[in-house]
DNA sequence: CAGATTAATCAACACCCTGTTGATTATCTT
DNA sequence: AAGATAATCAACAGGGTGTTGATTAATCTG
């Protein structure tokens, strides 16, 4: 379908984004401007609007590519050894893959979930966090829950969020299977009991 | 110490305050001006800078007069009940006061932790959630815990704030109680027992 | 209440960033 | 090598910023 034939544009595209993030990184996002951008990555700012209508439009096409990325490791996965896998017991075997491909984008990812990043983008990766939840959690909605499922899903999904998030803060010091056990260990035993603590 | 005698600086702050609420709740945060701001507050943008440096200025002092308030909460029932209180198993009598501050300034709130609003803030009110578990659970450092004890926390702060964010987004439909033991419930017995899904 | 104080208004200023345009140059594709 | 297309450059009006000095209006104090 999408063919990128040129090696110009490409080049152009990847060093505004490349130089996008650093910069939102650095100053934070809203105090990042186009002319910034443009400077930062020795570009003419006319270049810019031949490819982004504005800073936003770079923004969400950034952020969108990454979880389409991320939907692209859950679906795979998905399908695959969905009946082998007991759920919920031990790390889905999608997450060490899904740590492995956030850190692989790890300049953009800690810019855009850190203090000065996209609150946004946050919600856009915990609603897709939660719909990977969903799939797993079906007879959810039928049973009579002492507590409400969007409450669940959405203490489970902000926790693993900020997992995430502290990864990143930390540096990414750990290596995406002990992130992969760590997060499955809070989410089925409680973060207390996983902790040694109850 | 501070004794803010005329009513007129009085009138203009708080209008610019609940103005600039609305506003990024509207807007978002970036696309908010102070041209916004004081066309929609009908004040003068002159009368803006006696008050306030730039719009990061005024969005910093409400966000910590709101999170005095807080501590503000914490600190009182900190001292009053420690030694009555059975720790953990129950809700900390504090937490409904706080959900109850929280509804009171909803407005800002609301628009300041949304999807449009400042991660900053999270950050703020996340360490400061933090520090609060912290005090409670000071054998932690100590112990050779299965799960670094960061981690831990930056799971439980994380639920914590990503459940005042449903909270809001669903519009105050439960009560503060109501939050207070569900809360409690899904951090000491874990997301998935407290729902009844294990 | 009257006078002094201080806040709010208003107009004007230079400055910076935006988004667009038309013409020119450089680079890539075939 | 020729044609196509991307990148550059200069210029533009428009809009927001932060500051200034002068004027008007509201508040505080005695």
């Amino acid at each position: 379908m999408e063919m990128k034939k040129d090696r110009r544009v490409l080049r152009t595209k990847t060093k505004i984004r490349d130089t996008f993030a650093k910069l939102i990184d650095q100053k934070g996002l809203d105090r990042v401007t186009v002319k910034d951008v443009t400077d930062h990555a020795d570009i003419n700012r006319g270049t810019f609007y031949l490819h982004y209508q504005d800073k936003y439009d770079l923004l969400e096409q950034s952020e969108d590519d990454l979880l389409e990325g991320i939907k692209r490791i859950a679906k795979e996965l998905d399908t695959v050894n969905m009946k082998k896998w007991d759920s919920r017991r031990e790390p889905h075997p999608a997450a060490e893959k899904y740590f492995s491909y956030l850190k692989e984008h790890s300049v953009f990812v800690k810019a855009v979930l850190g203090p000065k990043g996209d609150p946004g983008f946050q919600n856009k990766l915990k609603n897709l966090i939660a719909t990977q939840i969903k799939m797993r959690l079906t007879d959810l909605s039928k049973e009579k829950l002492p507590i409400p499922s969007d409450y669940l899903i959405a203490y489970v999904v902000s926790a693993h969020l900020g997992v995430v998030q502290h990864w990143f803060e930390g540096g990414l010091k750990e290596s995406p299977e002990e992130m992969a056990d760590m997060l499955s260990n809070m989410n089925f035993y409680g973060p207390l009991a996983a902790g040694g603590l109850k």
